[in-house]
DNA sequence: TCTATATAGATTGTACGCAATTGAATTGTA
DNA sequence: TACAATTCAATTGCGTACAATCTATATAGA
């Protein structure tokens, strides 16, 4: 689609850009998670989890951008996995609180080393690969933004 | 995960960026697609098939980067939607060609308003867009090239 | 020609993403 | 205090993604 010479509009060429490079991206990570058994999704979970633990459910979808209907299942593999511990909230029943286990604070160490090795795939220079994430985490912003206003209506 | 101030790696940011936005931009394409009946996916194949009647299976998925997977179902449920028709080769019967039925074509009109909408929304102009798009498109090359070479070994 | 290899697509099984709904707990308000 | 509205997580259902496997067909070499 990106060689194609017609006339097909910018937002297309830019929605199938980033759709295709986070398949991508994710191949890319999978070679480097799967002899831990993650998954991508389960791992940037983790990333959360290691910048900061006792998180509910909520809170990590706030992050993530991603709700309960995602989360819940990821979290039950997690934990059988052995690497979370889930607990409902005794100050309020209603939230789920997730906790590393000694497990999953062990596997911080291993996964320290995938985002080097991906790293050098790319080839970009640090500002660069910064200027990039910043001027996506900007227009994600905008979609977002859209969104809750149409929402709204 | 973008605000975090602690020294988590870039690439694991650019990967985070990546696969929210793409995210974002197909729930932003959601809202003109429901309407349709298509969801972001089935919209991309007919994409490649408005440019180009005709094609095998193979051929789509190499222009999105999917496997026969994902595309064999999707395929399916866009053939029960009445948009295209699926048919053995003649000439070599491993091959499926798919080609565009009446209601298909005729889909195209009502889907083209939809990239203008959504690229309203991103505030850019043309030239920014267009240069996000290659960078973002040479990265993707990049992770595919590398994923090949680690597959041959 | 006969057979080994390669290729195209379908199938199976696992894991997201997310809309919509449900049920339980909490909060706001009269 | 009652009780309606809100919030949180879980569940259900559908549609991707993709690895691994399978079947049918085509092609290349001996």
């Amino acid at each position: 689609m990106t060689t194609n010479p017609s006339p097909l509009a910018l937002s297309n060429q830019l929605c199938f850009a980033f759709y295709s490079v986070s398949h991508a991206f994710s191949r890319a990570y999978r070679q480097f998670l799967d002899p831990l058994g993650l998954t991508y999704p389960q791992y940037v979970v983790l990333l959360v989890l290691w910048e900061q633990d006792e998180l509910t459910v909520k809170e990590i979808g706030d992050r993530l951008f991603l709700d309960s209907g995602t989360l819940t299942p990821l979290l039950k593999r997690l934990e059988s996995a052995g690497h979370i511990r889930r607990a409902r909230d005794r100050k309020d029943e209603r939230q789920v609180r997730i906790s590393l286990t000694e497990t999953g604070r062990a596997l911080r160490e291993k996964a320290e080393e995938i985002p080097k090795e991906v790293g050098c795939v790319l080839g970009l220079p640090m500002d660069e690969l910064r200027a990039l994430t910043e001027q996506v985490a900007k227009l994600r912003g905008r979609l977002h933004d859209s969104a809750s206003l149409s929402a709204k209506s």
